[in-house]
DNA sequence: CATTTCACCTGGTGGC
DNA sequence: TGCCACCAGGTGAAAT
């Protein structure tokens, strides 16, 4: 489900509601699939923190938890958020295909597929849904661990020159090349397919023989498309929804994904679907060369 | 080493 | 309605 545009979204969503706010209790599922060692079950790590700030990093969303301590009085509820403290760990999220981090009341319904709640002082919850459980779950002690970075580079951010060089020289289709994180974080299936539209670039092309006018017409397509989605709340293709519950409407500017057989919004020819890298790809055979 | 394929999961859709 | 094949936003291990 969720690429970059979508986790930004769900990212800032969580930040607004649950900064400032304490990890009361934590609950975990039976499965074991999402948590991405052994030791991050156990609760210890959380309870009692301070979540100081959510943020995103490729397609993974990062809580940054100050050191255990209360609010100063019963019932304080929202304790004053202190932006200035040092994070001592990291609760690292990614939803993998289908997973969702929700904040609710407790009271909400719990959904199938729940495999973590976490209690807040504040009275809501956070929680993480994810039906076939590719998502994964990882706790930091920064004391002992380094702290989280992406492999990649940021599509939103990188610069002429060294986004040209991620691809030199390789002799992978340039969908494959966007589709591994660790030349680009954050860019998915949706994303990439688009990208490549607005670029009129052929997805099979190879990433070594892309001019240096397609590298460059492909980095702002990229920059361009990614910045819109975000201002849309992202694409819900099937169920994606944000932190909130709220489905996002980058889904109805889709040129090419999902868009088999109907007409190119450019030139009415209909748009072709192949397998390529193991994923359906979309593209335009008229405007993409 | 670089690149490709496949397994990991559940659920929805469409054909028969 | 039931059964079955196929498809889906991702990733990393295994194979080539």
């Amino acid at each position: 489900m969720p690429e970059l545009p979508e986790v930004e979204t769900i990212a800032r969503g969580v930040h607004e509601r649950v900064h400032g706010d304490f990890i009361d209790k934590v609950w975990f599922g039976k499965h074991p699939q999402p948590f991405k060692t052994p030791a991050t079950r156990q609760s210890r790590g959380l309870e009692g923190r301070v979540l100081l700030a959510v943020h995103r990093t490729g397609k993974h969303i990062v809580c940054e938890l100050g050191p255990a301590s209360k609010p100063n009085r019963p019932g304080d509820t929202r304790p004053c958020n202190q932006p200035e403290q040092q994070p001592e760990a990291q609760w690292i999220v990614h939803l993998g295909m289908t997973g969702r981090l929700l904040v609710t009341t407790p009271e909400s319904p719990v959904a199938t597929h729940t495999h973590a709640r976490l209690s807040l002082a504040s009275g809501r919850e956070l929680r993480f849904v994810d039906p076939r459980r590719f998502g994964r779950l990882e706790f930091r002690d920064l004391r002992r661990d380094a702290a989280f970075h992406a492999a990649g580079e940021e599509p939103l951010t990188i610069q002429s020159k060294p986004f040209a060089a991620l691809f030199h020289g390789r002799r992978m289709p340039i969908k494959a090349a966007l589709l591994n994180q660790k030349l680009l974080s954050g860019v998915g299936n949706i994303y990439a397919d688009e990208s490549l539209f607005h670029a009129g670039i052929r997805p099979r092309k190879l990433a070594g023989r892309l001019t240096k006018a397609e590298l460059e017409r492909l980095r702002l397509a990229l920059r361009e498309v990614l910045q819109h989605a975000i201002r849309l709340g992202g694409s819900s293709v099937s169920d994606y929804v944000d932190a909130a519950g709220v489905r996002g409407f980058f889904q109805l500017e889709h040129c090419v994904y999902m868009r088999t057989g109907l007409p190119c919004r450019s030139c009415d020819t209909p748009i072709q679907r192949i397998l390529l890298a193991g994923r359906g790809t979309h593209y335009c055979p008229k405007c993409q060369r």
